[in-house]
RNA sequence: CGGGGCGUAGCGCAGCCUGGUAGCGCAUCUGGUUUGGGACCAGAGGGUCGCAAGUUCGAAUCUUGCCGCCCCGACCA
């Protein structure tokens, strides 16, 4: 992408409602626009870190063996009325009538409506086990949107439903969804910590937050510090027993706010790795057993020849709140520092002079080679002041820069800067071109 | 929903108390000089001062109502 060609509106100022770091980042650079109290238009650089968000998101629910599908945003109200959530939800739901009067609502969740499609074609508990995602747009009402996407009222959430027989192999899927979680937020290049949560109106007994530590954190947390070091599982097996998986982690102290146990955290955790902390919540598992398919009559025939009520679970993974907390998590004074997994660009390429002969073709040509190669460069061949390109460059967080100028390209160089450590190497042309790459830099 | 604050040009703000020609910086446009860390000079454009009603000869300024946004608390991916 050339800048010339790109929208991208950069703020030199911070606007004044945005408090929080993250907040001000995406709206100096360019990635969201506010419309309305907790809704964002997403900017074409804001999308492009979405997307990459939500593919990573995908990959790791595929290969957990969660299949996607696509569910709709408006949802008939007498869904809701069966599971009796209609009128338990209260304000933060949206609703809406239509020109028939039929009731809507703007869906929050999608419990009931899974439940609606897996009871229409599901009878047998040899369609078991089966989980089903989606990736979509939430809305809740919230009383007071704050923090830009971190907590929005419009807000993209992946939302996964499992559909077991038992409680026994309801917990596998539980499993399944917990260690693709750490692997989801690892390859973002972020630190998250499973805690032990509540399971508010959801229901159910098995639930866990999915933290990440940031002093901007909404919660309070409390946890083993060696969780937070712990690495992220890596390639399992997740036809495999992962509860041992599970087990290590769970069984270390860490819970938020509303579940923290002071006595417990003291007598459990030494006091040298006794962590308090905040966190931003980035995603949440439940286990609710039958809580929906019982009165929405999810039954499946078990191999006794008897009807039973599907066991189920949720697992959501705020996609749009993930930008904000990488953000948090990943910026200095200048800007945004993405991690490269989540990177709008791979790499920047400032063209010093344009309109120079020299500059432009060296420019092109090492821009060429990145594309072809497949990193997604960003060209900067606009007539700004140098200045003004690198502090652009460093605000959108590219991480690599290649910086193509008169003087260096005299004696054959070009430099190649690290967004996050702030390294500069001179090298020629092609090494520079090569070694990024190669990702020697890394 | 309770408490607090704000609404003046695209962004950041001043002016309001004490009513009388709507201003500054950045951004934008034109011309020129510049060009390795947010340039300089000269000129130009852009605002029914959130909306409505009231008080007044006269309202950005005073009064009332409404709307919007932000912050603090109880809830949530």
């Amino acid at each position: 992408m050339r800048l010339s060609r790109f929208f991208l509106p950069v703020l030199k100022e911070t606007p004044s409602d945005a408090q929080i770091v993250s907040h001000q980042l995406m709206l100096r650079a360019g990635m969201i626009r506010q419309e309305a109290a907790g809704i964002y238009a997403w900017l074409p650089l804001g999308l492009r870190v979405l997307r990459k968000i939500e593919k990573i998101v995908r990959e790791e629910q595929d290969r957990a063996g969660a299949v996607e599908l696509l569910m709709p945003t408006l949802q008939p109200a007498d869904l809701w009325r069966e599971s009796g959530r209609y009128d338990d939800y209260g304000k933060e739901m949206l609703r809406i009538v239509d020109r028939h009067e039929r009731d809507l609502l703007y869906g929050p969740t999608n419990e009931e409506m899974i439940t609606e499609i897996f009871r229409g074609y599901c009878r047998s508990y040899k369609d078991l086990p089966k989980i089903l995602y989606h990736i979509q747009w939430k809305f809740r009402d919230e009383i007071r949107p704050r923090f830009g996407v971190m907590r929005g009222r419009e807000f993209l959430m992946k939302d996964a439903y499992s559909f077991d027989l038992d409680y026994e192999s309801a917990v596998k899927a539980y499993n399944k969804m917990f260690v693709a979680y750490l692997n989801t937020f690892a390859r973002m290049g972020l630190k998250s910590v499973p805690m032990r949560a509540d399971t508010g109106p959801i229901g159910g007994k098995l639930s866990h937050e999915f933290i990440i530590l940031a002093e901007t954190g909404e919660s309070e947390v409390f946890c083993d510090s060696r969780l937070v070091d712990m690495p992220a599982p890596g390639e399992v097996d997740f036809d495999g027993d992962l509860q041992p998986l599970v087990d290590q982690r769970t069984a270390l102290y860490a819970a938020t706010e509303e579940m923290h146990d002071a006595a417990r955290f003291e007598s459990e955790v030494p006091e040298t790795r006794r962590l308090s902390a905040r966190g931003i919540e980035v995603g949440h598992i439940f286990n609710f057993g039958t809580k929906y398919s019982e009165p929405m009559k999810a039954l499946v025939t078990g191999p006794d020849g008897k009807d039973t009520p599907v066991h189920m679970g949720s697992y959501g993974v705020g996609v749009s709140r993930l930008l904000g907390a990488i953000i948090e998590a990943s910026h200095d004074e200048n800007g945004v520092i993405w991690p490269e997994a989540v990177a709008p660009f791979g790499a920047g390429v400032i063209n010093m002079r344009a309109g120079d002969e020299a500059c432009d073709a060296a420019s092109a040509d090492v821009y060429a080679k990145l594309d072809a190669a497949g990193l997604e460069p960003f060209l900067d061949d606009t007539n700004e002041r140098a200045g003004a390109k690198f502090a652009t460059m460093d605000l959108i967080g590219v991480p690599y820069q290649v910086v193509i100028g008169p003087r260096g390209l005299k004696e054959g160089k070009v430099e190649v800067k690290i967004r996050a450590s702030g390294e500069r190497h001179e090298l020629s042309l092609e090494d520079a071109v090569n070694r990024l790459v190669e990702g020697a830099f890394k």
